[in-house]
RNA sequence: GUGGCCGUAGCUCAUCAGGUAGAGCACCGGAUUGUGACUCCGGAGGUGGCGGGUUCGAGACCCGUCGGCCACCCCA
């Protein structure tokens, strides 16, 4: 029958593809640790409970997006689709809120769309969270961070900074009444989506991206005239310490956010790079949420990256450092007895040359193909064994790059001719 | 969930008025006795995504289904 394939948006990354990833998380792991952002690992499955309250109900993402499931307990489960949501409730469960906290995860999140490019149902996100401050400088901060990564990973000219304060939730929808009651008037202009979302996330309808829609927004009331004093503040110190700091950005008044949860900052890094899922990382604050989901109340702010994103757009770049040898020595023997000898001899060397990779041939066959494979590992060096060297008690070093010339000699010289024979050859 | 394009060897792709498939790369072996890269010779590998239909006969036409890509939507 036909074969067991993997499901449909869920990828296998593979050996080719992930040093690409390394190359990614090392960036990632180092440039936070460089703000002092301590790592939390997080549980892949939350109650479902917890999505819908963070999240929101009437979102895409918990209405139709989510793997939700039941347990044998019959309790309702549901694979994350984020990592916020997991992030505050370890948070609070945990204890962490009593002082100021800055944290960052990794892993896969789970969204049941449909795959395209930039897009799968198990995905990727690097997600960094500060709770326990209330002040711009912390924003400014974070956006600085993500700003770093850019730069460290090669990105920089292909991202921009979009920047939009959504306000608070007093000004916010005092904002949302006066957009639907324009936007009530013009019902017959707006596409199917947008009325839709008219009842359900009128904000949304501002992102939307059908030209007659956004022509039709050119007369609405802007979000930015509803914002109350302290936001208005508060994003002109944000937009202060970036201009201080040399980060560029645009200010897009008609930035919002899909998940409930964010008021005051919210930013997007863009690219045009890549398609239609141009967004590669994300974000903004989320005072409340600490408080909706039962703790003390704390304002937090936050932001994730999509990893399958950014390796495409380093892809895309030609950032990624790759090095297609997959060894540094390759150990040939002709022989049983040969390939024994070996064995034990290259268990040395791994003890007296950690970190050198070398790849010791099984499999048998001629020492013709195996000095084949060995030249198709991208190896320097090979190590070859024969029943002359085993009798002798010698070994032959034969150099696969360059001209240096082959030769035997006894295993105590071994590990020094190595050295010299990998940098001079390197 | 909607739409467009696509689905032939491991990979990239061809072929043909519909008459039961080919190339390049990769892989394996050989070109005298234990030595790669270049070259030459040879070999293996496909129930043409899967199921049904039309036909004397289908990989080629039709339908369905699954999968892929891209876009809508959504969002990281």
């Amino acid at each position: 029958m036909s074969n067991i394939r993997a499901i449909r948006g869920m990828n296998d990354i593979l050996p080719n593809e992930t040093p690409a990833w390394q190359q990614l998380e090392a960036v990632v792991a180092a440039t936070v640790r460089g703000y002092g952002y301590g790592e939390i690992r997080l549980p892949v499955v939350e109650h479902t409970e917890l999505f819908k309250r963070s999240i929101g109900e009437v979102t895409d993402i918990v209405e139709k997006e989510m793997y939700t499931f039941n347990d044998r307990n019959d309790e309702s489960l549901t694979l994350r689709p984020e990592g916020t949501a997991g992030c505050v409730r370890a948070a609070i469960q945990q204890g962490l809120l009593s002082v100021p906290q800055r944290l960052w995860y990794a892993g896969p999140m789970f969204r049941y769309e449909r795959p395209q490019k930039g897009r799968q149902r198990q995905f990727h996100q690097v997600g960094v969270e500060a709770f326990g401050i209330a002040t711009p400088d912390i924003d400014a901060e974070l956006i600085l961070l993500s700003a770093r990564l850019w730069h460290q990973l090669g990105l920089s000219s292909s991202v921009t900074l979009q920047l939009n304060s959504i306000g608070s939730n007093e000004s916010r929808a005092a904002y949302r009444a006066a957009l639907v009651a324009y936007l009530a008037q013009h019902r017959d202009a707006l596409d199917a989506d947008s009325q839709r979302r008219l009842e359900s996330n009128p904000l949304r309808i501002l992102d939307s991206k059908n030209p007659d829609t956004q022509a039709l927004l050119d007369g609405a009331p802007e979000l930015s005239e509803y914002l109350d004093e302290e936001s208005q503040a508060d994003f002109a110190r944000l937009c202060e310490l970036l201009t201080a700091a040399g980060v560029e950005f645009d200010v897009n008044p008609r930035l919002v956010r899909g998940l409930d949860y964010y008021n005051k900052t919210v930013f997007e890094w863009v690219t045009d790079q890549l398609g239609a899922q141009g967004t590669i990382c994300a974000g903004g604050r989320y005072d409340g949420l600490v408080a909706q989901l039962g703790g003390k109340a704390t304002p937090g702010i936050g932001f994730a990256m999509g990893l399958e994103r950014l390796v495409l757009l380093m892809e895309e770049v030609g950032s990624v450092a790759h090095d297609s040898a997959r060894a540094d020595v390759y150990v040939i023997a002709g022989g049983d007895l040969a390939h024994q000898c070996a064995l034990v001899q290259v268990e040395r060397l791994r003890d007296a040359h950690a970190g050198l990779r070398i790849v010791q041939h099984v499999g048998g066959g001629s020492i013709k193909s195996q000095i084949k494979k060995a030249d198709k590992s991208g190896a320097m060096v090979a190590l070859i064994w024969g029943e002359t060297e085993v009798d002798e008690g010698t070994v032959t070093l034969k150099p696969l790059r360059g001209q240096g010339q082959q030769l035997t000699l006894p295993l105590a010289a071994l590990p020094e001719a190595l050295d010299t024979a990998l940098s001079v050859e390197s």
